[in-house]
DNA sequence: CTAATGACTCGAT
DNA sequence: AATCGAGCCATTA
């Protein structure tokens, strides 16, 4: 196994503090727009495999819970981001842009 | 090798 | 403003 796209995309999901959260378009751009969002989320399926990448702190740009489907029961995803004080409705992130972390800016190149 | 799909995003109609 | 389509790259069949 050698670092794959996936590889870099654990590590600033890993690095997202707690009761924050950022979208796959985010990341994708820190690493260069690689692949470009489908790629992010693409890794993510794989992350999902991976207890240590909080992929549930991965949202679209719109702050909506797209993957939630893909944990292990839908409310999975919900459950963790409000256990950090986040507030989800109709699986939308609320105030989520003042819970968005980017990259981009908060790693700074 | 070609074809199809995927947890997205942007541009055009 | 809302809806539809194409583009991006990687993995799988």
């Amino acid at each position: 196994m050698e670092k794959n796209f996936f590889q870099e995309v654990y590590e600033v999901v890993k690095l997202i503090p707690e009761g924050q959260v950022t979208t796959y378009g985010a990341i994708a751009q820190y690493l260069g727009t690689k692949g470009g969002a489908r790629m992010v989320g693409w890794a993510m399926n794989a992350a999902h495999t991976e207890k240590d990448v909080p992929a549930h702190r991965v949202v679209n740009r719109n702050g909506q819970l797209t993957g939630k489907h893909f944990f292990e029961t839908p409310e999975t995803m919900q459950n963790l981001l409000e256990n950090e004080g986040l507030k989800i409705v109709n699986d939308q992130i609320q105030d989520f842009q003042k819970h968005f972390w980017n990259p981009s800016e908060k790693l700074a190149l």
